[in-house]
DNA sequence: TCATTTGGCGCC
DNA sequence: AAAGGGCGCCAAATGA
């Protein structure tokens, strides 16, 4: 039985080509031409239920969801995959397109890979569908040496067992991805339309902007006595120093320490009119459709394996909105959230004896309130982030001291990984994705600025930053990317026939959401506990630190936790 | 004029 | 001693 099977669509038309591979990625069998790939492609996964080998699911996928019901269980994504191993070998940046890989591998020159922007005039549907391959070069040909050779690439690399985990779950992750964009978010657009003329009024006629954000706007000019644009922070900052006030921004903690009536009306301003602007009428007619909000997710999108997405803004859904989106008729949202993650992640990762021991339990900055900051929550809180994120400034540097004191081996861990950055160095995640260099980062001049820090050692902290925090986001990401991949194959053998399956329809960072049948919602819950714990222990192997995903069921993503 | 950068703020 | 991580989006400001 095929184990792996690679495919290549035909230039044109509904055909393809597919060649069966052994668990080396050696070809088994002849490239096999057939008429109908989709319904090929359909028939081989319910029979053999082999991971497909493929240069890019983004460009793929979706053509096959297009023409067959079947959904694949497991893929191997080429784009992602060399993406991955580029970045594990140092040279991040470089093109991950099908036909640079094969360029590499024949020492030809490497083809950029194509700007979505599009700027050069390049036709780019031809160019997707080659991948960047030279005319010459036979595709599915391409598929098979590219994918025996990164398997080769993935058996050299320090953890081999662990890079093939995370080419697995980013590329079930683009699986899931592009079922996302077509299931899409329920999203009510009537609930949407009441929460909105409940804070703005009527909705105004052709796009206008709503007379209760146009009042606002006024109210503020005649506070501070002078025709200013409310949206320009130049003008705002210059209007307040004629009435006396000096601001160093017009950030909204600023404003809201300011000393004037203005700043009130000014900030409940900018509170009305981002909602407009952002999530108003205008959006839901762009983004939504036919009850569901359908962004396009992009997997791998920032460095640390976080998801990007390209517009609606779908991983900065205000919680204000939340209310919109509502499950159908006789089914449920479960949705799951992953508590404290971050700072769960550092103690699996560390090791360090205290804070794993407060890991363990369900609410880890109440634990360690107890056992080091007196009881107080809140600057346990604040340190640990701070310890996360390389801030030092106010309150944030005694807790550092504490922590280091406490658990040295978690801060060991976060400032080895600053100390390599500021040298210039690379950091990994648990999985093994790899940090970018910082490349021009540190040209500039040695003066120095008014606080006798030049830019370059500036630039260098800054780094240190990243990479500091890197660790920690992209081991988070890799446990949240792995959490996805174990429930979506959950999901699947739930899927019943005569009813609507359940379905992820939402992915951001450390929460999933299920659009369910409400009779399988507690199944669905099942499953979500169930992938949490497959995913910590393969990720992080044996360790004290528990992950909890605290999981509602809900009519209304409003109502959950 | 169009393209890029900046300030601000939403989410994690 | 001081230095808070990542993104996308909007409108304004700046630059070519």
């Amino acid at each position: 039985m095929a184990e792996l099977i690679a495919v290549a669509a035909d230039p044109v038309g509904p055909g393809g080509r597919l060649q069966a591979l052994d668990g080396d990625g050696t070809p088994v069998s002849a490239a096999e031409p057939v008429p109908d790939l989709a319904s090929a492609v359909a028939g081989r996964e319910q029979r053999l239920r082999p991971r497909w080998v493929w240069a890019a699911t983004d460009d793929l996928y979706p053509r096959l969801l297009d023409r067959i019901p079947v959904r694949l269980g497991r893929c191997h994504d080429l784009k992602l995959v060399e993406a991955l191993l580029l970045g594990h070998e140092g040279g991040h940046g470089q093109p991950r397109s099908l036909g640079a890989a094969w360029a590499r591998l024949h020492r030809l020159p490497v083809p950029d890979d194509p700007r979505d922007g599009g700027t050069d005039g390049q036709p780019s549907l031809f160019a997707a569908d080659r991948h960047q391959l030279p005319p010459d070069v036979d595709q599915l040909t391409a598929v098979v040496a590219v994918h025996a050779e990164q398997r080769r690439r993935i058996a050299a690399v320090e953890h081999p067992e662990r890079m093939r985990l995370l080419c697995a779950a980013e590329s079930a992750g683009a699986l899931a991805a592009v079922e996302m964009a077509r299931d899409g978010l329920p999203w009510s657009a009537a609930v949407h339309d009441a929460l909105l003329t409940e804070l703005l009024g009527p909705r105004p006629a052709g796009g206008a902007r709503p007379e209760r954000v146009e009042r606002l706007a006024a109210r503020f000019q005649e506070a501070v006595g002078r025709p200013v644009n409310p949206d320009s922070p130049a003008q705002v900052l210059a209007a307040f120093a004629r009435v006396g006030v000096s601001l160093p921004s017009t950030r909204s903690h600023v404003l809201k320490a300011a000393d004037h009536p203005a700043a009130a009306i000014l900030l409940r301003y900018k509170e009305l009119s981002r909602v407009h602007s952002a999530h108003g009428w205008a959006w839901r007619e762009q983004w939504v459709r036919d009850g569901r909000f359908r962004p396009e997710y992009v997997v791998g999108g920032v460095v640390s394996g976080r998801w990007a997405t390209r517009g609606g803004g779908a991983l900065q859904i205000p919680r204000l909105l939340r209310s919109a989106v509502v499950a159908d008729p006789g089914h449920r949202l479960v949705v799951a959230d992953a508590g404290q993650l971050e700072p769960r992640v550092l103690a699996a990762m560390s090791g360090d004896r205290g804070l794993c021991a407060a890991a363990a339990g369900g609410d880890m900055y109440a634990d360690l309130a107890r056992t080091a900051f007196d009881g107080d929550r809140g600057r346990a809180k604040i340190g640990l982030l701070a310890a996360m994120y390389g801030q030092t400034s106010g309150e944030a540097g005694q807790l550092l001291a504490i922590l280091r004191r406490r658990f040295p081996a978690a801060m060991a861990l976060v400032e080895e990984a600053a100390r390599t950055g500021e040298a210039g160095g690379v950091v990994r995640s648990q999985l093994g994705r790899t940090s970018p260099r910082p490349s021009d980062l540190w040209a500039g001049s040695d003066e120095e600025s008014a606080d006798g820090v030049s830019p370059a050692l500036r630039a260098a902290r800054a780094w240190g930053r990243f990479t500091r925090n890197f660790t920690i986001q992209a081991s988070a990401a890799d446990w949240a990317l792995a959490v996805l991949a174990a429930l979506r194959r959950r999901l699947a053998a739930l899927d019943g026939y005569g009813r609507t399956p359940p379905r992820l329809v939402f992915f951001q960072h450390d929460e999933v959401m299920v659009h369910t049948p409400v009779e399988l919602s507690e199944a669905v819950a099942a499953a979500v506990a169930e992938s949490a714990r497959e995913a910590s222990r393969l990720v992080f192997g044996d360790t004290p630190v528990r992950f909890p995903l605290e999981t509602s069921v809900v009519e209304c993503y409003a109502d959950a936790k």
